[in-house]
DNA sequence: TATTGTTATACTCTATAACTATA
DNA sequence: TATAGTTATAGAGTATAACAATA
């Protein structure tokens, strides 16, 4: 499964810090082994550390989220129909960047699993307003809930305006 | 091809920071439609934060590395070497995370570009150590000038301290 | 017996094209 | 003509199993 895989890096990058290190040249001797491997010059970059950031927690909330069966994916689209009951589809690709075609399946077996139904929506014979069942109701509650603890774990080591002001310098990075 | 969708969510997530938004009930009237959605739990949520800003980081970076046909992954790896002249690939792999078998047509692909050469390692007959050419060292320093260039843009909203402070906080996650 | 590098391969994720029904 | 939802499908990313050569 590919899941496990977010741990991997396979995407990250970019570029230095306000102070970061040089990029200066290096003189390459070919005939000496590497003992500790230099991942300073990646670790002064911005992008690089928010992707690693990023699949830490992705990593731990993956395993959290195991018992309720629900993929980081399948909780943002839960809990985006929790909070915006009525929802279509197309709204729900553009909040989630998710791309039409890719949510069909998501949607569909989230209502195999009795958690969503699909109503026909108030003024647009084409849409379809997307609503938690009791069962979906409750587990997007309770999914919350262990989200919760499992954000507490990933920051266990930012106190509380640590955390707060991380979210507000991400957030001025891609809102 | 994929690189685009790096730009795709999919991946996000966790749970709520320190002062975040109660998960309480909602009522959900069943004949309304949404005019606006709202994303504040999602953006109360460090996980999803931190995986928007990744991807934001990320799309900036693919577009801007374009010109020199690196991949962030590819960027990586060239850079790892730069600084670690001789690495080996398996101590790539646990640097980077990267499965072996998925390393091998990288390294495979930057040798017919004659960006890195591999000679056989000091005193292991298995191994061998990777090292950039000229051509890839020239590469290297351009491409960590050009993310250095990339960073500042994704960055431009946040001043030296605040970006210093950024990747303190986001180490404070994973490592 | 364990590890390095490798091949082959399966599975998941993401994107595009094209269709239908309605606006 | 444009949009919502859908189907089919191609392409990229990631994982595991298994092998030869060397430690």
């Amino acid at each position: 499964m590919r899941r496990a895989g977010l741990q991997t890096i396979t995407d990250f990058l970019p570029t230095q810090s306000g102070e970061g290190l040089s990029p200066g040249t290096y003189s390459t001797p070919k005939d000496r082994a590497v003992d500790q491997v230099d991942t300073g010059y990646l670790q002064s970059l911005l992008g690089y550390n928010a992707r690693r950031a990023a699949l830490s927690i992705i990593e731990n909330f993956v395993a959290g989220m195991a018992e309720f069966e629900l993929r980081p994916v399948d909780f943002s689209v839960l809990s985006v129909i929790h909070h915006n009951p009525g929802i279509t589809s197309r709204q729900l690709c553009a909040t989630l960047s998710i791309q039409p075609p890719n949510l069909v399946g998501m949607v569909h077996r989230m209502q195999q699993r009795k958690l969503i139904s699909r109503l026909p929506h108030p003024h647009d014979g084409r849409a379809m307003g997307l609503h938690l069942t009791p069962e979906g109701l409750s587990m997007a509650q309770r999914a919350e809930q262990k989200a919760f603890k499992l954000e507490e774990k990933s920051a266990e080591r930012l106190n509380p305006a640590e955390r707060s002001q991380l979210i507000q310098l991400l957030q001025k990075i891609y809102l």
